[in-house]
DNA sequence: TTTCCATACCCAGGGAACCTAGGCATAGAA
DNA sequence: TTCTATGCCTAGGTTCCCTGGGTATGGAAA
């Protein structure tokens, strides 16, 4: 499935129910979460993760308190604030491609 | 407004909908029925009406009728197709993004 | 004990998409 | 006559996401 543009939604999104956790467990969660939408490649999450860091939305640490040795990734102040935006910019982004494609069929009856 | 990875379905739709058309009218659907929230750049919609018909989804004509000589384009058979499929494909993204981000703040009371 | 799978991190490079920033030309209004 | 809206186009850059690797450990299975 093509995440195309929305990909810093989802991530900031896991990051700000989850609370800090590492990056497979982002992956996993997507995967859970949307019922197998959203399978990324860790190609994909890792570089998106970083790129968030670099723009001082996401701040990592290692964690070497449990077996395996883990980066973990959580919301910074201004990360707490884009998630909101782009939460709300994604509402008009539905509204508008609704608006030219029409409305979904309805799901059949049973 | 970010496009990204759904700009074909958009012109699909728009083309589906108006059927013939030329390009510059199709950018001006685009941003009155959106409402502005799509308003594209003819850098934009020219490559991706072109990378369309290279696709076989679309096809287009001078025509010559107009004071203004234009090229439409119209939905090839395989477009048609190709937008129904596009469109149940946005569909199950929206279920999986919203099933990552949460629901949407409701609007206000009046 | 060895083998395999899931976990867990990372990077280089490629391909595609979209946009910027132009260029060219005509019709009609001011 | 000059300006704006219409109408077409392209080259090149940027950014994104993915492919296809590499490295390593923990735990289960054989």
């Amino acid at each position: 499935m093509e995440i195309r543009g929305h990909l810093d939604l989802l991530l900031l999104s896991v990051l700000d129910s989850t609370g800090p956790v590492h990056g497979y467990a982002v992956i996993t969660a997507l995967r859970d979460r949307s019922e197998g939408t959203f399978d990324l490649p860790e190609g994909t999450v890792y570089p998106a993760l970083q790129r968030l860091e670099r723009a001082g939305l996401v701040a990592s640490r290692w964690d070497d308190t449990t077996p395996r040795r883990r980066r973990v990734y959580e919301l910074t102040d201004d990360g707490h604030r884009a998630r909101a935006a782009k939460k709300r910019e994604w509402g008009g982004f539905v509204v508008g491609v609704q608006a030219i494609i029409g409305p979904m069929a309805a799901a059949g009856p049973a």
